[in-house]
DNA sequence: TTGAAAGCGCTAACAC
DNA sequence: GTGTTAGCGCTTTCAA
């Protein structure tokens, strides 16, 4: 049943309507004043004939495009589908649509998605993270678009940043840890060259220990697999490893939640003999046995208003913000931590 | 340090290298003979520039453009970025672009954002289930745009369809747990007059059982909240209710560990006084006490397949498709089902 | 191998 | 309230 090859145009409405292109056109978009009666004809024999508007046409011609590119490193990752979703919830019915691109951490692919989507010349890019290749941070300056780098402040943006200081995310626990008695702490992380945020909290967590005269006592990374599982594996070969640990402190909540199933298991006592705590407060952590300490975030907070600063500067150029917008988490210590 | 307002043009390039703009054009694409010599001027003043084509003057003279509409219910549910992952994988570096529309399971949103969409003109629509509105199937057929319905075979294709039989995976699952001896057995899922692949994994399970002779002992519904905590309290909530359940039936995996972390922790002895099965074969699986019966909804595949059928089809408009592509799912038992 | 002209389908700007 | 004209920035086509 497949039908025409061409599709529609405006003219096929204009001759089935008897209204002049140009009128058609203000119909379709409520501009202007328009006649109840030609109104209706158009509506009609727009919607007779299944006439969907061109809207590579019509954003050459209005140099105007109502696309948001919103590039993160991941979807695999729960946290960046609820930065989308703070996004997506501004911009509903803002008449601004988030167009997604997925980097994996990759500095290559995010250079050549933000190429990609810059070429469809956005009203806005919101993109994770402060740190980019020169050229993409050239391309990205040069645009004229306005770009909201989000997730991160520990840096500097190229035009306005929204998000938690991962550094001062990862001392303040650290800085809990201590305060709490903890004497053998040791670290549980991703690989973290690519993943930068993480990288910054690890330094923070270790600075924080310095200060307090308390060296690592121990620590491990990995990369890929199910992340659950993986927090399972690292926790028992680092508690084989370092038997009289009384803390760890995970990079994200998923290998947290999956050393606390073993501790569990194991039959320790969390968080008596050892404490546990993890980061991004994401929703799973509810249905655990014992809810795992962590610290928010921020993430829909961020997605939203990222959203908010597109939305205002697209509708007026001349607004301005803060270079930073940081968001202040807070340690939710859950049930291991003492 | 907001440069140039107007975005550079190919005339901008083809000033600064000397070279006409139809050749400069023709470099950036590489398309056609260029001499060594223009090629390199073009590429460096483009370079030096920092120009960025304008994708939409392209498709609009062109006629062509590389998108890929993709269009899922939900972000939140890992199942479906696991599809995406599976169209990405497939179209990286083949020139087409996916991009990705939510309908958060409501049909009228799946109206407007498929609207929205086709309104860009993308070389094909890759769309989750066979259930759309009329108009929605309206405008897929006339848009002579290649559609893939995905997921799901249950039912008729506007296009071709590429999935799983929901039905049958659910009459699998009940047909393998009467098999196995249960006579008690109860339903959790979502509510679901919005998810069909759920109501049809129900109506194919309650079919099973029935042509067993069993009643179905209990079932309950929810909505929202995370999903482990919710297969948690809804386990509870049936197992009180219901005492002599000795299987469960998950409408997907996550309620399901949910439901396998609170029987544990009740001292319940799985399968042998209870069995639990849930569905999707999610990663998560791996890192939990036991690894809970599921059954693979192929989802990557699903969506590699999808995206080789828009490839081949916007490669040569000829090629033709079986209208339904089945894949086969298995049960995997893991430890919760004897 | 390169260039010139025409036009993709729509909308801004201006007439009527 | 409605129509006309002139492009938007690129690619197709054809000529050189």
């Amino acid at each position: 049943m497949k039908r025409s090859v061409r599709p529609l145009t405006l003219r096929d409405v204009s001759e089935a309507s008897g209204v002049s292109e140009m009128t058609v056109s203000r119909v379709l978009r409520n501009r202007g004043d328009v006649s109840d009666a030609t109104r209706e004809k158009v509506l009609a024999a727009s919607k007779r004939l299944g006439y969907v508007p061109n809207k590579i046409a019509g954003a050459l011609a209005s140099q105007r495009v109502n696309l948001v590119a919103v590039i993160i490193p991941s979807m695999k990752n729960m946290v960046f589908p609820e930065v989308l979703s703070g996004v997506t919830s501004v911009l509903e019915d803002s008449g601004l649509q988030p167009v997604v691109g997925i980097t994996d951490y990759l500095p290559e692919k995010e250079e050549k998605v933000l190429y990609e989507m810059l070429s469809w010349r956005p009203s806005g890019v919101i993109i994770a993270g402060l740190e980019h290749s020169d050229n993409a941070r050239a391309i990205l300056a040069a645009s004229g678009i306005p770009v909201v780098e989000i997730m991160d402040v520990d840096g500097e943006p190229v035009d306005t940043a929204v998000g938690i200081s991962h550094r001062a995310a990862g001392r303040k626990m650290g800085e809990a840890i201590v305060a709490a008695g903890h004497k053998r702490i040791a670290f549980l992380g991703t690989k973290m060259p690519l993943d930068h945020r993480a990288r910054k909290r690890f330094e923070g967590f270790t600075q924080a220990l310095a200060k307090a005269g308390i060296e690592m006592a121990d620590q491990e990374f990995y990369s890929g697999g199910s992340a659950l599982a993986k927090g399972r594996e690292m926790t028992k070969a680092v508690l084989e490893r370092t038997p009289d640990l009384d803390f760890i402190y995970y990079s994200n909540d998923m290998i947290g939640a999956g050393g606390l199933l073993y501790c569990l298991e194991a039959g320790l006592n969390v968080p008596g003999q050892i404490g546990l705590a993890g980061f991004n407060g994401v929703e799973l952590l509810q249905g655990l046995p014992k809810m795992l300490a962590t610290m928010d975030a921020c993430r829909a907070e961020i997605g939203r208003k990222a959203a908010e600063i597109i939305l205002a500067r697209s509708a007026d150029e001349a607004v301005k913000f803060d270079e930073k917008i940081e968001l202040t988490p807070r340690i939710a210590p859950g049930d291991t931590m003492r």
